[in-house]
DNA sequence: ACCTAAATAAGAATTGTTCTTGATAAGGAT
DNA sequence: ATCCTTATCAAGAACAATTCTTATTTAGGT
């Protein structure tokens, strides 16, 4: 665990949402500015590899890290472009949902869900409403 | 509908697997030999936008397409790289398995499934199997 | 203090995709 | 049939995100 390593593990657990790996180098660089972007992905690299983040990956957008290591999914808005956690219901799992052909072995699973985030929904309703009153 | 879409759609449907862009490249230039990457990208972003195919996010590789319309999650073999589709179960929703905070509206879903697929999973068990012999 | 292995910084390189530009073609109006 | 409008296409440049390469720095063990 080094200086730049422990800044970057930092400022994910400081801040708990979903940065890309831009945005965790542009926070870091308040505590540890001589590092660069290189070094950034090598130690989220590394803290992923340890179990200690986890990677988001939001279709071809740039890659997203996150330090809840809880089973979830997540939820990306469309509108805001934010990005939350959605919880596993207790004793609940994929496989209640999806058909797996037998001997067909299930190591790890990533779940995106799309839609309006409440915020954004609540916006979009207000507006319809306001249009259908002129 | 032009040569180069209908050529396009047909590379897909015919063999249900899950190309990348470069793939279907290949395949369609057979066809249609003076065909450009460009020009297949296109295609596939018209023929996903009518709605006519699928593009499917394998983390950060290459984006693949498919042509399976159903609502259906992906798996990935880790080993052989091989991509597979994943029926829902009848009467079956996401919502059962994810507990979603109110007023929030979902409109699409991912799902990957990572692991080893049947053949793989074989092949590695096998593989374990004359170890321990020896 | 020295040696070794690992981590870092800087920037080049790579990959997959999108954009730009001019050329080409298709369909409708004259 | 010709012109006009619009959409599509091909080619390659541009772009964004990430990874790789190289030399430098650092930390820990002898």
């Amino acid at each position: 665990m080094t200086d730049q390593r422990r800044a970057v593990y930092d400022v994910l657990m400081g801040k708990r949402d979903h940065p890309t790996a831009v945005e965790v180098f542009t926070r870091v660089r308040d505590r540890v500015p001589s590092i660069s972007l290189a070094t950034v992905y090598n130690c989220l690299e590394t803290l992923t590899d340890c179990g200690l983040a986890k990677t988001v990956a939001d279709e071809r957008g740039p890659a997203r890290y996150c330090p809840n290591l809880e089973e979830h999914a997540h939820f990306f808005c469309e509108d805001c472009g934010g990005v939350s956690d959605i919880p596993l219901r207790s004793r609940k799992r994929p496989e209640d949902v999806w058909e797996f052909p037998a001997s067909l072995i299930v190591s790890t699973h990533e779940v995106a869900f799309r839609g309006k985030c409440p915020k954004c929904a609540a916006d979009a309703s207000a507006k319809a409403k306001a249009a259908k009153r002129n």
